[in-house]
DNA sequence: TTAATTTGGTGCAAATATGCGGAATTGATT
DNA sequence: AATCAATTCCGCATATTTGCACCAAATTAA
């Protein structure tokens, strides 16, 4: 997942409970006791997906809200006191976002977490794969970093031509689905060049070839095109399963 | 196709000659002559495509790219002059977003409109059949992954060839009708492509094959075509159940 | 019932797709 | 001009898919 929450509540037991939960699974999550920092660290650092109370000391959850609102889409849950604030929320267009009220379950917070997250990956299409502040994006054991243009494999540096850096990137970016030929040549190669079918096929296998030892490998979708998995046990370097 | 699309170009000629090829292939077109008024038209009612130039009174495209991009996930194509913006296109991650450098030819951008919007369907499929969050549409213990192009059968996969994966994808979407085999043939190998008529039941048969051991069946209807149906006792109404 | 038509199954050959090694080309740098 | 790296092109071996012929089985009509 590798996806970065941040969870404004004046209640330490609640935030830590919270933390806890998400972090187990592997979300990274950052607590604050007000919603003013919360929104100081979001303007210099946004994150994922953000969870505010709204009864908290200083501005409240709603004025938070409304701050983030004015520069970002970002997810935000927010969690409201048993019935006082039913109204409020009722009468306000909470958008896209969710609420929750207290005392609640982590374990469906968790999973509406994961939801929530799962339609914005959706809505922001190929961007399932969140780039840090650094540039970096990884797969596997590969990392690249889009500032530098450099790559590493278990840590090694590893060398990519340009060609091989745009695939691998292009691959990586849109891990979760099947990318066909003609779209690689689209993005990779640009529309009006006009070159052989095959030159994919070629980065392909000079990429393939790379990143032999690592665990992702390039899986061949028969009569259609090309994706990025991880490498299972049984593959070595077994030929591919290639379901069209 | 009515598909509609917003064009942003300060030059008149332009405008109006990109909306006369794409007004040919029936494409519905909105000019603008800055990217302002488009961002405006375009967050009070979204189109299916649109065309930005970089250089534009007001904010340029570059900015009026990232404005959408914070609502939308609409694909948008990029007009840059040939040498001035190159660099600044290659300091760019333009993501899932294509650019043509002026001049261009009209013809190739309109393939350029087209691949686009076809790739679009394609990722975010047009089926009317009820799909999950991730992509999935389903029939009895059948799912079908239109983003990794995969299929399992009661949760093992299960390869599918090009035309079998297209058809039944194509059964599976239209579950509540009976399908003629000119329409398949229509659908699934396209009105060009000079084929017997039989080629239909050839990959139905290789795909009832694959099947025959789920929850699923292709009923026959004779004179007709085919229909998706549950496999099940009763069902002799559509045909006979002799299957396994 | 028989005859005509439609559909299903087997097998095969043609067409197509893919992977790979290596040669040719391009482009930048000495 | 020579060199080197990157990319593209070429050709072949292999694997897979697909269309079609042929015949058997099923369905309808008479």
């Amino acid at each position: 997942m590798d996806k970065l929450i941040y969870i404004a509540d004046d209640d330490d037991n609640i935030r830590n409970l919270l933390k806890s939960f998400l972090e187990r699974e592997n979300f990274r999550c950052i607590g604050f006791p007000t919603g003013d920092a919360l929104l100081e660290q979001y303007s210099n650092s946004p994150c994922d997906l953000v969870i505010l109370d709204v009864m908290m000391p200083g501005h409240d959850g709603f004025y938070i809200l409304r701050e983030i609102r004015k520069t970002s889409n970002v997810p935000i849950i927010m969690l409201t006191a048993k019935d006082s604030d039913a109204d409020y929320i009722q009468g306000l267009d909470l958008g896209s976002d969710d609420y929750f009220t207290k005392p609640f379950s982590p374990v469906k917070l968790v999973s509406k977490v994961k939801s929530v997250l799962k339609r914005q990956e959706e809505i922001t299409g190929k961007t399932s794969v969140k780039e840090t502040d650094d540039g970096l994006i990884s797969f596997a054991d590969i990392v690249i970093n889009r500032k530098t243009k450099e790559a590493t494999l278990g840590g090694e540096p590893f060398p990519l031509t340009p060609n091989e850096y745009a695939l691998l990137t292009y691959l990586i970016s849109n891990r979760d689905r099947a990318i066909s030929r003609t779209e690689l040549l689209d993005k990779i190669w640009g529309y009006e060049t006009q070159v052989e079918t095959r030159v994919a096929d070629d980065t392909v296998k000079r990429l393939r070839k790379k990143i032999s030892h690592s665990g992702a490998r390039i899986s061949t979708i028969w009569g259609y095109g090309f994706r990025l998995v991880m490498r299972s046990a049984e593959d070595g370097a077994e030929g591919d399963d290639s379901e069209d």
